[in-house]
DNA sequence: TCTGGGGTCCTAGGACCC
DNA sequence: TCTGGGGTCCTAGGACCC
């Protein structure tokens, strides 16, 4: 059977979260800030049109944002989770084959698909989510996951096509190509399009054609890949379980500088709260913490960054012990004097808990009763929010936390922030 | 004043072993 | 004057993705 790929790309999804909630930004500049209110990380196509850089600091871009009238929204992720999940859950009604690639995308199979008229069928699939979510999304179709991310490209910049694109459709697939630069191309990211621009190769079809060898020395069996995948020969297969992580990093840049021990280390327990709840859910212990701290890069004043890692006696998700780790090795690295930017934390030796060796001298996490006292608080957190339950050396006034000016209300998952059709009859 | 956060995979090189 | 070679494991660094 031939092997069919879509691709379900939510057109730039953050705003659209935003628009769903207010209609009145349709059609209107808006553009949703990172963590911190930092950089630009979704722009809506009037934002597009108007030249602001995806990635930039917000400030570069002050003077467009005055001008234009831009709508600005601090980043909102209860909210974009939550719309995202009803996404994808709208998706898993057209298809069992379905990948979660990221908050806004999905790979799905349309193998099963091909008595069908895929455009028209895709077209049917993006209504259906409009209608369902809200969500405005662009469907590319092709047969590997490298061509559909084309084919999606091809869709969101032509408008004629409404959205969905079959690249198998097309009689002249190399025509395509050779109109799509190579820096679209997905995996070819900025320091692989330079060299490659340096080499003579600036389109989609020049990097089809390119040799074998000269690739794989060049760009690594990962950069041969998607070459392959250019001529139509699928090499990255649909992942419909995701594997557990491998690594959990929690980190974030404080919202002021912080310059005492005392607040890192509040800093660094809320990290490592946030990341040891992940490890649990996944149902795995880690074996190993990291902890790093920088100050700020971009100042002109004493720099200092660094970082340690802990090898913990027993691998464990009982987040009292990696904070004390975590601690220890925050101490050794702390030096005073300097202005600390960000701080954070990393999980890594991850194994499944089943996994873990009983050691028959040292008690193992799983199974104990500090098992027992995580999942309760898990429990009680998942059910009445984050932080409902927490730990007191995580801080209470957390004067370091980021800013996050502009926020929309979580209109879904809050109850006190649910939006309000009518107060009185 | 203000520059995000969280992941994956691959390779090269060193340590160590037989 | 002679100073092997191959395999494995680990880590750091660099590329990519969203």
């Amino acid at each position: 059977m031939k092997t069919i790929f879509g691709l379900v790309d939510c057109n730039n999804f953050y705003v659209s979260c935003e628009r769903v909630f207010n209609p009145k930004l349709e059609e209107k500049p808006v553009i949703v800030l990172s963590n911190n209110d930092g950089c630009v990380v979704a722009r809506s196509d009037e934002v597009k049109a108007l030249g602001v850089k995806m990635g930039i600091p917000v400030f570069k871009c002050k003077d467009l944002i005055k001008k234009h009238r831009i709508h600005v929204y601090s980043s909102n992720y209860a909210l974009y989770g939550d719309m995202s999940q009803r996404v994808m859950d709208t998706l898993a009604q057209f298809t069992p084959d379905l990948e979660i690639y990221s908050i806004d995308e999905a790979f799905l199979s349309l193998s099963g698909f091909t008595s069908l008229n895929l455009t028209q069928y895709g077209k049917h699939i993006k209504n259906t989510i409009k209608k369902w979510t809200g969500i405005p999304v662009s469907i590319g179709i092709g047969p590997t996951k490298t061509l559909a991310k084309v084919a999606n490209h091809i869709a969101k910049k032509n408008p004629q096509f409404e959205g969905v694109f079959d690249i198998t459709e097309h009689p002249q697939i190399d025509v395509l190509l050779d109109s799509i630069e190579v820096a679209d191309v997905w995996g070819i990211g900025y320091q692989y399009s330079q060299f490659l621009n340096q080499n003579g190769i600036y389109t989609a079809l020049q990097l089809k054609n390119a040799p074998d060898k000269w690739i794989k020395k060049h760009l690594t069996v990962v950069g041969l890949r998607t070459v392959d995948e250019l001529r139509g020969i699928s090499c990255i297969p649909l992942e419909q379980v995701a594997p557990p992580k491998k690594g959990i990093i929690s980190s974030l840049s404080f919202g002021r500088p912080v310059e005492t021990l005392a607040e890192l280390k509040e800093a660094v327990a809320t990290y490592v709260s946030r990341a040891a709840e992940k490890l649990r859910s996944q149902k795995s212990v880690a074996s190993c913490v990291h902890v790093f701290l920088t100050t700020n890069r971009f100042k002109d004043e004493p720099q200092y960054s660094n970082y340690a890692t802990f090898w913990l006696p027993i691998p464990t998700a009982y987040t009292p012990d990696l904070i004390h780790y975590a601690h220890q090795n925050l101490g050794k690295m702390f030096k005073p004097g300097y202005r600390y930017k960000k701080a954070g934390i990393m999980l890594t030796g991850i194994l499944s808990q089943q996994q873990v060796q009983l050691n028959l001298i040292t008690p193992s996490y799983h199974p104990s009763r500090e098992k027992i006292l995580m999942k309760t608080i898990d429990q009680i957190n998942a059910r009445w929010g984050s932080d409902t339950v927490k730990y007191a050396v995580a801080g209470i006034q957390r004067l370091w936390k980021m800013r996050q000016s502009k926020k929309s209300p979580r209109f879904t998952t809050h109850w006190k922030e649910i939006p309000v059709v009518r107060t009185s009859f």
